[in-house]
DNA sequence: GCCATTTAATTCAACCACTGAACAAATAGC
DNA sequence: GCTATTTGTTCAGTGGTTGAATTAAATGGC
């Protein structure tokens, strides 16, 4: 059966230290670090690196290669003198994280190995508004389909599934909200019950993974670049999204229900919003709003073109599409302000159709920031571009699965029975 | 030395997991479940509800008992047949906790036990704000000094102090900025140097942790209450500061500064503030705004005094003092709506001087809020008044110290040798 | 008043995982 | 070929948990 649950990876042993937890800490400790080295460590490396014995790093490496998790690399030849060390490296052919991703304008698909490579990626285009949800959710269930056939062709074994959706996710996988796809109250694991690509929940941990797909483009965004431990991650789509990286880890709220930052008050009077407010960023920085004050309001753009046709007019001069993104930067700087005031946070990634359009918002954003946040003059804030692309929530998603493997092992361990 | 860090206590092993820390794992596991238990729980309970064997908790209890962290309470008679149990009860002469506050009109301390008692406490008012620091800080000592003669006269042993103040701190324990008390760059560790009440930083914790004030209450008010995981505790001081808690941990933010809720605009184009941004929260719920709205511009109040002046004339429905508490209402919540869109948040407390105003503030904010937040209509928000009183600061720092022992025992049991 | 019943806590052999030291393996330099 | 050097494994030793048996201390039925 597929049931949802939250993302977040919790490596904390939150009851009894038995034992046998000592081994699952230690798996996951290795197994991090060599995930984590820019290079293939040795066993030496790894014991020195942790404070581990190498017998014990010897004996924790032994079991993560019979689970397929780590494999040995070539020796690497040593400068110097000594034997060389067999370098350790994440598993190309072992489990593996499926993406999915429904959106306004697109279905996507995605396999992601253990160490993160994108090993296959489909995207399908299509406009799902005027589509039902079960519909939407059958076309996604071929998708995956394929994606699993793809996986199976090279050897990966599927760990679970994550879903990004642009909405409101609740506990138990249902879309409560998703007002951009006109969604309300879809049973997302029911609907996808009868296309089941992957067995059911094990250890506690569902066979699908329903998220926000803003938190799960911050995740992506985490894991893709060494980048700092807090971070806000907005995304730019129809309506606006945020994902937030606190100390390392998404943070989704007591509800998962973080990041609605669309509908954050830019001008507490300012024109209605739908959502019953008054003068939210959206209004301002949606992408409605900026087409429309770039003039392009019914140029009826595919909602992926959208961004880059408002870049080429600006990198032409466009006094209307200048206009308007300064517009939209301001209150996008109004806005981001507010959060770092609230977080102390020092970076800010823009992200989905906000990425191209980088070049323009930033300048007026940081002038916000600067003017606005009490601690910009110790320690400069920066905002930056994304530095993946447009279906970025998928490979977040797929990411997740196997950063949770990553995370605990020892569950993935006991499931293969080594 | 004394010297700052951190106040978060993280209770996951971060490095090597050796034997020894199966055992520090889990007498921080069982110190922490006699902590939480609403009665003194018996070794058996321990047992079921962690789900270590009777023999281990017994083991583990013992230790606890011989470094002086837990005590046997006198056998409590059962109901029904059985050998009756041996309720287990925090020591309430063992290691204690130092907390110390400074503020814009008074010096605080007061000493805590491991049970979260307040066993001493002390407020000397004084406006501190002709005060230098060094003199202000030498008054503390003072004040510090009897604080820990009261716990030796109490059997209690000083484990460790915190200072709130109202201000930026950085990583070292310096007061960047305290625009209330007109510091800046105040080096409070070395200033304190010459009057420690505490020996030396111990095992890796100094001696004296320096934390922001808002962070500090919203501390005590998680310890305090058997609250909910996820809260936002905003204190109306003469600035306004907040303190978030997280997934029931104080987030503090990369570099400690989170929560300068004071600063966020409300209005972007609003009255410049001495912050350098326009329109901030400060402008429209500071003190000093709602007095003079309320028309006691020139009182002249002291500052610990206004809000209870401020409620004796709206409770008796002077018209001037309603509308200012309506705008200031009206405005926090315009902000703290945007803190709940973006943290999906369930509660909100008002501390301070807000804590007496509560009655008057919180229609206007939740009208605000129900209007804005988007999962309003799922899960109301809660907002309601501080539990502990105005120097709330103190006994959080207080409880942050003893709170660090709960979280690691393993410590203090080094430190008293066993 | 005595004994069966029930629950609490301790004792003890077994076991699991880590430690530390000794040892085997593999290379560079002389 | 020999030594120095570093990697990785083997193995006895140890700390801490487990699980079962045992002791402890009460209640309730007869």
């Amino acid at each position: 059966m597929w049931q949802c649950q939250g993302v977040k990876a919790t490596a904390a042993p939150a009851g009894a230290v038995r034992q046998g937890s000592l081994r699952e800490l230690n798996l996951a400790l290795v197994l991090g670090r060599i995930a984590a080295a820019p290079r293939p460590p040795s066993r030496a490396a790894l014991a020195a690196e942790t404070g581990l014995t190498r017998a014990t790093v010897s004996a924790v490496v032994e079991d993560l290669v019979a689970g397929r998790l780590v494999t040995e690399a070539e020796p690497t030849p040593r400068a110097g003198a000594g034997r060389p060390a067999r370098g350790l490296v994440l598993a190309g052919d072992g489990p593996a994280g499926l993406g999915l991703e429904i959106n306004v304008d697109y279905l996507a698909a995605c396999v992601v190995d253990l160490s993160g490579e994108v090993r296959h990626h489909v995207v399908h285009r299509a406009d799902l508004r005027p589509v039902s949800a079960a519909d939407a959710l059958g076309r996604l269930a071929r998708l995956a389909a394929g994606a699993r056939a793809a996986a199976d062709e090279q050897g990966l074994t599927l760990a679970g599934a994550a879903l990004g959706v642009p909405g409101l996710v609740d506990a138990a996988g249902q879309v409560r909200l998703a007002p951009n796809l006109g969604w309300r109250d879809v049973p997302v694991p029911e609907l996808l019950a009868s296309h089941p690509p992957l067995a059911e929940a094990v250890d506690g941990v569902p066979a699908l993974v329903v998220e926000n797909e803003a938190n799960l483009a911050a995740l992506a965004e985490l894991h893709a670049g060494a980048g700092p431990d807090n971070f806000l991650h907005v995304s730019g789509e129809v309506g606006i999204g945020a994902g937030i990286v606190l100390d390392g880890a998404l943070y989704r709220g007591s509800r998962g229900w973080s990041g609605e930052i669309g509908h954050i008050p830019v001008r507490p009077d300012g024109p209605p919003c739908r959502c019953g407010g008054r003068g939210c960023l959206e209004r301002y920085a949606g992408q409605e709003a900026i087409l429309s004050a770039a003039g392009l309001a019914g140029a009826d753009l595919p909602a992926d073109t959208a961004p880059t046709r408002l870049a080429q007019l600006a990198e032409a001069g466009e006094a209307a599409a200048l206009d308007a993104l300064h517009e939209a930067g301001t209150a996008l700087g109004v806005t981001v302000a507010s959060v770092v005031n609230l977080l102390d946070l020092d970076t800010v990634v823009l992200g989905g159709g906000y990425a191209p359009l980088t070049p323009w918002l930033r300048p007026p954003m940081l002038a916000e920031i600067d003017r606005r946040v009490l601690t910009a003059a110790w320690s400069p804030v920066t905002v930056r571009p994304a530095t993946l692309g447009a279906t970025a929530a998928a490979v977040g998603a797929a990411g997740s699965v196997v950063r949770r493997i990553i995370a605990r092992p020892a569950g993935w361990l006991a499931r293969v029975g080594s």
